[in-house]
Formats: structure tokens, sequence, C-alpha cells
DNA sequence: GTCTATACTGAGATAGAC
DNA sequence: GTCTATCTCAGTATAGAC
């Protein structure tokens, strides 16, 4: 993930201390130990803390488009696609017991800030949003395909919730589960209700 | 709520303010311009921020609990209590979409900044797990009903930081409209498999 | 119980040497 | 590009008058 520079370095640092403490709770020493330089050389780089903030965004804001990108090429059927969606959630389970999620808990943060790059921030949902709608929509549920993104993207912003709070891990498989089958019982209602289309 | 000495005036103007700016975000000042008094008098009420949060968590555990306990009051089918729970989500939709759920929002803020308060915070959480629990027990799930609960409080907090990211009501509606539709099925399968139990 | 004044701290940010 | 020194400000907290 990005290059080498020294800017690309405080903001892979910024990422992961925003996402461990959340962005007020984080300052520029705490950034500054974990890149190794002085609070001083920041401002050559960033004119701000916000302007850093934006950098992680659009940090993420990339790498999730690479990684929605990637899950199109893996699979083919908009079905399993929407599964390695649901099953992000096993894979990073540790980190999301620890922190919660990393797009809805910065996206709580800023809203209570009333922040700024609210909005940027919230682009990070938008991304997942479109592209879980377009794999609904290739699934044959284009009426409410939207409906269906929002509610998959609800429950895993719930199971990440819940087990950060009660620091379950079990839990997130759980859940995980019990989204495979409805995402199959969707499938199978919509193969039902429209047979070829 | 809460009686009317400056203590009491304290507490409910730090929670409605910790609700819609979050507490570390929300100062001294913040509070004293609510409540009307100076930063100074604050000390002879509460001896540090921090028993500022305790008093306002047990607060909210106090309504909680009287909350629950007039639920089952009001409908004697554990259906109909479970209803109440998710109607929650219809009733407060302004300020959910405007500030999020005030336990999600305030057990994930103080898991970012690995607060002391936070076992305390999370007992709000479990107030609603046991709840839920017993509900889903009479339904006749005993089996599952603690996952059962995990999973309508998991959905509830999915659609609440949605609707809070989003800025939408209606998704609430949908949602919750899903989630009646869900405890439906639930008890008809379980009329299903266990007649009478 | 409530006030004013003030101490202390840590934060973001700037200036200027190297 | 990186550093040290410093400024400014807001926040928590304390002391002591009323």
């Amino acid at each position: 993930m990005s290059g080498n520079t020294t800017r690309d370095h405080i903001i892979d640092a910024a990422d992961e201390l925003f996402y461990r403490q959340g962005y007020a709770h984080t300052s520029f020493s705490d950034i500054a130990d974990a890149v190794q330089i002085s609070r001083g050389n920041f401002y050559y780089h960033f004119k701000s803390k916000g302007k850093i903030l934006d950098a992680v965004i659009n940090t993420r804001l990339a790498n999730t488009r690479k990684m929605l990108a990637h899950w199109e090429i893996e699979a083919k059927q908009p079905a399993d696609r929407i599964r390695s969606f649901v099953h992000m959630l096993v894979a990073n389970r540790a980190k999301i017991k620890r922190y919660g999620c990393p797009v809805g808990t910065l996206c709580t943060e800023l809203a209570k800030l009333n922040h700024a790059s609210q909005a940027e921030a919230n682009q990070l949902f938008t991304l997942f949003r479109v592209w879980l709608r377009k794999q609904f929509t290739l699934l044959g549920r284009k009426a409410d395909a939207d409906e269906l993104a929002m509610h998959l993207l609800a429950r895993s912003q719930g199971v990440a919730t819940l087990a950060n709070a009660f620091h379950d891990e079990k839990f997130i498989r759980q859940e995980v589960q019990r989204m495979c089958d409805w995402l199959k019982s969707c499938v199978e209602s919509t193969q039902h209700d429209v047979p070829n289309e």
C-alpha cells in the first residue's frame, strides 16, 4: 500500500491510528512517533490535521475501489461477489473485534464532530452501496437492488458494532452464516419469481 | 427525568451533549453554558469529567430498565414486546438520523478512547440483550434465544449507523418493516417446530 | 453552592536554523 | 526535508472569595 516517501508513511501511520484510536483522539505526536519524524516536519507535508484526514480518506477510497474491482474479476456470479463482501467480516474479524469497522466508526465519529470531511468519508459507504446494488441488479433484483444493498450494508455494520462492544469474534461467524443463508434465499426466491429475464 | 437539583441538571445536559457531540468532544464549557452555571462550580458536584460520564451512564441504565419493564407491562405477548423494541427506531428516527444510536455511538467512542467506563457503557447493550433473550425464550426459542437477541440488536445498530451516515429516515422505516417480517417468520416457524411447549 | 481567577497540560500550528 | 524552539489556544482542574 502506498509508496515509501515520508508523505506516504505519514498517511499509512495516520490511517492505522485513526482506525485504532479515532481521528480526534490521535495527536500529531502519536503520528510523529509512529513515523519517527518530528512534529514540526509535519507541516512541510500537510498544512493541517484535516488535510491528513482527507489524504487518509482518499487512500481508503482508492483501496476500496481496487478491492471491489478485484472481487468482480475473481468471481463471475454476482452472488459469489456479494459473498466476498460478506466474507470480509470474517477475514478482518480480529481487528473488527478490537476497533470496529473502519468505515462505520470513522463516519460515526465525523458525524458527531460535525466535521467538514463527513461527506468524503461517507463516500466510502457509497462505494459499497453502489457496488452491492450493481450485483443485486445483475442478480435480477433491479427493482429492490438498492434496498437489498442497504440492508446488507446495515447488517454488516451492526455485526461490527456489537462484535466490538462485546469483544466477540464468534458472533461475527454466526452472523456471516446468517447473511449467507439470507443471500441464498434471496437468490432462490428471485429465480422463482423471475425465471428467465 | 431526574430531579431538579443542579446535579441533575448537569447530568441531563451532559447526557444530551454527549449524545449529540460525543463525550470527548464535549467540554465543561459546553455543559456549563447549557446548565447556566460557571465552569468552576462543576467541581463541587463532580470530581472529574469521568465522574459525569459515569453518572450519565447510570441514568441511562436506570431509564432503560424502566423502559424495558414498561414494555413488559404494556404487552403480554413476547412477540409484541419485541416489536416495541424494534419500533423504538421509528419513534426516535429524527434523532437517530442526526446523531445515531445513543448506546452504539457511546460504546464505539469509548472503545476507541480505551476509556475506563467502557464496561459500564456496554452494560446498556447487555440490558437489551438479556431482555430480548428473555422474550425469545418465552417465544419458545430457548435454544437460540441469545443468538436471536444479538441478531436483532445488531440489525438495529446497523440501521442506526447507516441512517445517520446517509441522513435517511425512510431507510429506518424500511428496515423496521423487514425486522417485523423477520420476527413474524420467526414466530411462525417456531409454532411449527414446537407446537405446544 | 456558586463565583472568579488562575494553574497546568496537551493540542495544533508557525518561524527559522540546518 | 528535517529539525528545534516557540506561540496560541482550549481543555481540565484547583484555590479561595463570597
